[in-house]
DNA sequence: GAAGGATATGTCAGAATTGACATGGCGTCA
DNA sequence: TGACGCCATGTCAATTCTGACATATCCTTC
């Protein structure tokens, strides 16, 4: 199972328990993805709290849609880098980025 | 001021207080300068405390010495996915991760 | 069930990141 | 002084990410 793939399914519908039961990811790869889907879950948090379209958000982040779309799924094609860019961009503070990250689902 | 040379002299030596002190970045740009510090820090922390080399850290990580050498020092070049899968991969907990992050220095 | 707004998915050119290599600097030890 | 181990910096080809566009799928509301 290749890398796509994997992220793709962990993605998809494995946020219940454990991502990566009976996928053959590592725990390292498995914590990664999980970090990274707290942070897309996050995002559309603050979004659908504030009452903004994911056109408006990529507005202000002066992005698109379709890539706050990808954000919000935690595409393979997304890095932190640009999760965490947007959630400060939204006005979230490191403090509570890192306690997204930190805080076990 | 450019970005990169924005965040070379962030990652130079203004750890010492807030970034962004007469440099022109703006709060999230700033906050996200410092969060990247934060986990180089960390990284470098990390490393020396197990009493590793860069080069055994690159051997471990699959990398190269030159690019651990950037990682802790937070280079331009250098993203928040490899730092955190760098972390990740020398044992530190997702949690872990997040607290570093999430702690104000 | 057509229309419209919102979200999802596929694709791609341009931009950014990465491992690797080369090389330079620094401290230590003989 | 020279050799050696460790860390820093510059460069670059290959890979990966990103915004944008096109299009598709969902929901509501009429």
């Amino acid at each position: 199972m290749d890398k796509t793939k994997k992220e793709r399914l962990a993605a998809a519908g494995w946020r219940a328990g454990d991502a990566g039961e009976f996928l053959d990811l590592s725990t390292e790869e498995a914590a990664f993805v999980e970090l990274k889907l707290a942070l897309a879950d996050y995002l559309r948090e603050v979004r659908s709290r504030n009452g903004w379209t994911q056109a408006q958000v990529a507005r202000r982040l002066g992005s698109s849609q379709s890539r706050v779309a990808k954000m919000e799924a935690a595409d393979a094609s997304v890095s932190i880098d640009l999760l965490v860019k947007a959630l400060l961009g939204l006005g979230a503070s490191r403090t509570e980025v890192g306690n997204v990250i930190a805080k076990p689902a």
